[in-house]
DNA sequence: TTTATTATTGATAATCATTATCTACAACTA
DNA sequence: TAGTTGTAGATAATGATTATCAATAATAAA
């Protein structure tokens, strides 16, 4: 069910089908085609990556359903938004929190869920600050591999 | 210099002033205030909220000041903000990369610079992603002590 | 102290991502 | 196949933050 390091997006696809149709809500062609996208989450799109994406196959699709239907699936617990300054970006593989790095230079935003401190991390502050976590948002700022030699 | 897990708040605020100073900048009553306010930084407060608290002793005081000022000092490195959705917060006290532990039931924040495993995860993250770290913005959401017996 | 320079102010318009509104339409169901 | 109703698309509204600009005040020079 783990594809390097990404979660099947066949079964990510047919998770967040199910869970639509569990409550209640209809599969239309425009959302079956953004939630394809969503479970595969290449780059971690926000809202207007998604559109300009669906467009060329769907010319009539709107701006304003890629936003309903990201805020249904966010509900529902199948999409995790990064949110970022004045730009949300999503992830539909993995709806669950997780650190992301996002590169300063070419901007792409990349999964942190290798590193093994987090799970201490939650008991650390529950021990010492008395504070019970229970989602969070992790975002380190940097330079991915490549921009590093681009750069220096 | 470090009072009550806070760094003096005379410490910062005469930083600040230097800053100004030393950039060109030109100290005005209004920016006096605000820098005392964001010296100590009592709770992270908003925009909103600074101009809130200004406004009493200020009656002619502007948000666009507030704004204005709050940018220059973040360009010298004086404020973090805590970019939050649709509304950014403020640390004037410690202006470095630390997490933050939000409260979903009073929407506190409290600092959690006390947390140990920081220092070590930016390590992880250049030794396994390949990614070099230049900052954080770390947010936990979850419930304050206080607020855990109200909610149970 | 007086004057000249120019950064800063406050009022207000502009921006822009995200939401809300509303009617025609299409997805499900009996 | 028709009826019910959730959804789509168009567009207006929202709200935090920025940009604009003439009047003013902080600083330095005289
Ligand atoms: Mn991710
Ligand atoms: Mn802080
Ligand atoms: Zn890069
Ligand atoms: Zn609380």
């Amino acid at each position: 069910m783990i594809i390097n390091n990404k979660i099947d997006p066949e079964f990510r696809y047919k998770k967040m089908l199910t869970k639509i149709r569990e409550s209640g809500g209809r599969i239309t062609s425009h959302r079956l085609a953004l939630i394809r996208l969503l479970a595969a989450s290449e780059g971690h799109p926000n809202a207007t990556q998604l559109y300009e994406a669906l467009r060329r196959q769907f010319p009539t699709i709107s701006l304003a359903t890629i936003y309903k239907t990201l805020a249904l699936l966010k509900d529902e617990g199948e999409v995790l938004e990064i949110d970022l300054h004045n730009d949300s970006h999503y992830d539909g593989n993995k709806p669950y929190s997780h650190p992301h790095l996002i590169c300063t230079h070419c901007n792409r935003i990349f999964d942190g869920d290798i590193i093994s401190g987090i799970q201490n991390l939650n008991q650390e502050i529950e021990e010492k600050c008395n504070f019970q976590v229970s989602r969070h948002q992790l975002v380190f700022y940097g330079l991915c591999e490549e921009c590093q030699q681009k750069v220096s």
